[in-house]
This record gives C-alpha cells, structure tokens and sequence, in this order.
DNA sequence: ACAAGGATCCTCT
DNA sequence: GAGGATCCTTGTT
C-alpha cells in the first residue's frame, strides 16, 4: 500500500476523522488498520487541547496536516493523532482503536501477551502497540521510515457518535457526533452512542 | 515553585 | 460499575 500524501489530512477535522477509517498506520513491520477515530477542533471546541490556544504540548496541532501529534494522558498512556487543517488553523484526529493486519505477534508482547479485540480497542493500547512516546510529536507521518500512514481498504459504511470521555466540555460539544467508527467491526472501544452516519 | 487535573486502562465486585 | 495508578502539562503565585 502507498503512503498517504500530507495533503489527506488538509481537509476539517471531521472529514480527515471519517477519511481515515480503513487506512494503515505502518512502524516496526506492525501495520494496524484504523477503526475508530474522534475529531479534535480548534478554540471553539473546548474539548480540543487546542481550545485555549497554542502552547508547546500541542503545538502540532497548529502546524501543518499529516504529522503525529502524541501526548502523554494520565501519567501513563500515549494517545496518538494525526494533525489536520491548514497550516496555522488548529486540529487533530484521535486514532481511538485499530485491527491488525500484520506484526500480531509483536503488538501482543508490546500488550502483555493478551489477544483479541482487547489488543487495540483503546487509545493508550493503539499507542502502546506501536511504541510510541512524545518524542514522535510533530513528526511527518507522509515521509517512509519510522511512522507511516499508508492507503487501506476503503470503509464504504462508518458508524458515528459523541466523543469519549470528554465530560469537562461545554454540553454541545459533548454532544457533537464527532467520533467516526468502522460499522459492524468487532475492533471499536465503545459501541454505546453510534448510529448510522447518513443523516436519519 | 506549587497545585490541579486529565481525549485511559486495569483490576476488582 | 467503581476506583486507583501515575506524572506531565498548564496556569498561577
């Protein structure tokens, strides 16, 4: 599969959220196929990190699309995403869960022997899967080597809903239906809250 | 220099 | 379903 050009990500945070169901993430010969996915904005969102403007921590998310944006939640987990939007205009895709496609035997050791849909549904667990830590923050995921972003299997059908554990939020952001997921895939963290995406 | 809190995960019950 | 782990980032003094 080819990589992903950085324009992909140029489009808002939702169109780049839903585009990048199905597509690879590539590093250490582990490719996981990307499931679910929640759209981060810019000052109007204020479940954004990026919502009271730019500090070092997400400075990513203000830069140009296509690039890692990882911080570290909770003292212990790295969350992964994918900055998106013009240069200069806040945003970021949260990659929630993902499928494996190959290198099951390294996610597994790099997830403390477990199997199944517990490996990546999460997060942290698509972080620590792919070992990584801050120090990928900003880094190009369109170049080869390290971590790459690469075309997977078309999604046709996506399932959408609220984001996930975003509770200090103003209510309507809570309530935008801003997280993307793969319809009918046993690889989502949450299935409470997702409908069918085509308005209804 | 300090205090507060978090885009989560795991282990119980 | 509930609670603790764990430490960095941020805003404030």
């Amino acid at each position: 599969m080819n990589l992903l050009p950085e324009s992909f990500a140029a489009a808002d945070p939702a169109a780049t959220a839903r585009a990048l169901l199905g597509q690879h993430l590539v590093r250490d010969g582990v490719v996981l196929r990307i499931t679910e996915t929640e759209a981060y904005g810019a000052d109007d969102d204020t479940a954004s990190h990026a919502h009271r403007g730019r500090t070092p921590r997400n400075a990513p998310m203000f830069g140009p699309p296509g690039r890692a944006y990882v911080y570290l939640c909770y003292g212990i987990h790295h969350l992964l995403n994918v900055t998106c939007g013009p240069d200069g205009r806040a945003g970021a895709v949260l990659i929630r869960a993902c499928e494996p496609v190959e290198g099951l035997d390294l996610v597994r050791e790099r997830r403390g022997g477990k199997d199944g849909p517990v490996l990546l549904t999460g997060p942290g667990k698509v972080g620590a899967a792919l070992d990584l830590d801050t120090g990928w923050s900003g880094h190009p995921l369109w170049q080869p080597g390290g971590l790459e972003l690469r075309t997977g299997p078309v999604v046709t059908e996506a399932v959408v809903g609220p984001r996930i554990g975003i509770g200090y939020a103003e209510p309507a952001c809570q309530e935008a239906p801003l997280r993307f997921a793969v319809a009918g895939s046993r690889w989502v963290s949450h299935r409470r809250g997702l409908r069918p995406e085509r308005s209804g």
